[in-house]
DNA sequence: CATTAAATATCGTCC
DNA sequence: GGACGATGTTTAATG
């Protein structure tokens, strides 16, 4: 059962932007984007200070129900504790968790997370790798520029080898159709507004029907993993700039 | 500071597949299909029934850090208490939380959630109920079937109008670039295939750039949302069907 | 604010 | 188990 008490400190807790922890038993409805309903299950309900509500199962990566910021919460009390979440913007989303039963309530004023993850190994870093180290994609690969806008989309690398033009398109993990498609659109698209043009695409690896449209259409497949490269994490790297 | 006690009782508690929650203060080092570090900060972590492991920030719909299951997770408690996880099946990933602080630990035995997500309103309740309801498609349409192959991917319908074949790219949210070109390279191998042939767009809403590309090769763009179609949550559907 | 594309994407489904 | 595409994707960058 849940403790009236406990309910009416909800919303006292909501508007002092503390962090909630609710673990509970509960059931769970949702309407916007789609809609769903989920039966009894014991979650984890976590309303952060950014007004994120998370509603999560005992397994699983994803909450089972969540709500984005920017969204008001508010905690009913009748026959039994509701708390109900409505987006503040666009699109209209809305979400009923009936709560049957608390385990555990839980609320934090002062908690801090001042810190930004410093992430690498991405795309991106794969791309000004090779910006800067242009004879990785080619011996002869000239670069021109990064991010070349074209009305297809743009271009990760673009350059020339001798008088040809060539686009590249880099993937961090193995190339898929999608991938191939894509390139194959951009080397298309260049050789109509340009002439002859060469495309070379990218990834540690690559699913063989991908492969297969890649030799059809003359498109170059270069093996490259990005964990291999010795990219630092862009703390250090801004550390030892600082340092000089 | 951390308590010795509850160091040693981490092992136990994983090993007894309890679900556990850390409220600390920690750092987090990350290594796998990218890399991560970020500094000091308040976190609540999650090991699940499953093994998954979440590291929540005090904002954000996304965890700071993570690790799928399968994953094996162990607490050393040396200078400081220090959580290892590493997945059990590839990719090789790991991620090691130094913890500075808890504020609270919890776990528990006997969480249940049996219960799945009913979800409705999805872009596969859409092509269902239109495989139902070709005429909404187009008067004259007559389905021939759904997730139909081609080299390039799947169309979601496929059919005739009049002696015209027909491919139908849906979208539930607004419809941009990739969705224009899609149907584009559908339409295109289509009329290679067989001959001449139609391509038709459905989506709630369309970017002017998609249009555009539309428009200039012959693709009809029509509007329907998702939203105002009567679909019912499968598990209405169940019953209602289990009545009968 | 809208558009665009990456993501440690995750997740289900189909082959 | 691999491949493929949707996702209530979320998120960040960019014009």
């Amino acid at each position: 059962m849940v403790n009236p008490e406990v309910s009416s400190r909800i919303n006292q807790d909501i508007a002092e932007r503390k962090i909630i922890f609710i673990l509970c038993s509960c059931t769970i409805e949702y309407r916007g984007r789609s809609r769903s309903n989920i039966g009894l299950g014991h979650r984890l309900i976590i309303i952060k200070q950014d007004t994120t509500v998370l509603v999560h199962s005992v397994t699983g990566f994803k909450p089972v129900n969540w709500m984005n910021t920017p969204t008001e919460t508010v905690a009913e009390f009748g026959e039994e504790l509701v708390l109900y979440s409505q987006r503040t913007k666009k699109p209209f989303e809305e979400m009923k968790v009936n709560v049957k039963d608390i385990l555990d309530y839980r609320s934090y004023t002062s908690l801090r997370d001042d810190e930004k993850l410093d992430l690498t190994h991405t795309e991106k870093d794969l791309q000004e790798y090779l910006a800067k180290n242009p004879a990785l994609v080619h011996p002869e690969f000239r670069l021109i520029g990064t991010e070349h806008q074209s009305p297809l989309g743009y271009f990760d690398l673009y350059g020339k080898i001798g008088e040809k033009y060539v686009v590249v398109e880099l993937k961090v993990e193995r190339a898929g159709l999608p991938a191939a498609l894509q390139i194959k659109r951009y080397k298309e698209w260049l050789q109509g507004y340009i002439g002859e043009a060469r495309g070379i695409l990218i990834a540690p690896g690559i699913t063989p029907n991908a492969l297969a449209l890649l030799k059809k259409d003359g498109i170059e497949y270069k093996k490259m993993n990005v964990e291999h490269l010795k990219i630092r994490h862009r703390k250090e790297k801004t550390l030892r700039e600082w340092l000089q």
